[in-house]
DNA sequence: TGCTTAATTAAGTCAATACTAAAATACAAA
DNA sequence: TTTGTATTTTAGTATTGACTTAATTAAGCA
């Protein structure tokens, strides 16, 4: 799950959506897309290859990009899992509280 | 949209886990499960914090740390919207390929 | 082969991050 | 008001991360 370091850093989020959207993209049609130099992305697109975020093909001279869905579903996961967890834990507390007013009600009477 | 960066440090999300099932813990009982020293994890609650990722409500001298749920929800947001829009791309790309291929019958007949 | 295009790797620099030890702050209770 | 407990901040250091320029690799074409 190094996956969070890898979308930690802007424009490698920026080339994942635009990968997204797009489908699939060369490295020059990404590079194109930014201020930054052509060997600036080349480095980010190194880290999104290593964490498994993108996978290419090999056409002619070119490279093309396409976004690996695996890690970003493993990341909606973990989210997904951990928003329930809260949820839970919240829904006890809940719970806990009121059985605390209601015996202090008790009590009162 | 910095949860990432506050995300991609193991101890954080770590400690973002065992909030979400403990509902809440006080810096001491968060110290007292990790290796690493008080003021470490103290800079690591920093960094939540600023990242909105946690809230804190002071009971005398002790700190005590809560998720706060909206920077979950809004990663959550972002992930479901990227997947959908990778779904979305990759059923375009489908459907383009089984049109080439139809045509492709035509011609042969 | 030699040239061009596409993309990456290497080397060096600067800023940001994470850790440690020591000091400082906050609150409560003796 | 001194002491103890809980927690954070500061200062210093080492590591990692991102960018730049220059060099290198890879493939296709004249």
């Amino acid at each position: 799950m190094d996956t969070f370091t890898a979308l930690a850093e802007p424009t490698r989020r920026n080339i994942m959506e635009m990968l997204a959207v797009s489908g699939n993209l060369s490295a020059t049609d990404i590079y194109s897309k930014f201020k930054a130099s052509p060997p600036a992305i080349s480095q980010h697109l190194k880290v999104l290859r290593e964490a498994k975020l993108v996978r290419v093909e090999k056409r002619a001279q070119k490279r093309i990009y396409f976004v690996n869905p695996e890690p970003m579903k493993e990341l909606e996961q973990w989210i997904k899992i951990f928003t329930e967890r809260m949820q839970d834990s919240h829904d006890r507390l809940e719970a806990l509280l009121q059985k605390q007013i209601s015996k202090t009600q008790e009590q009162e009477r």
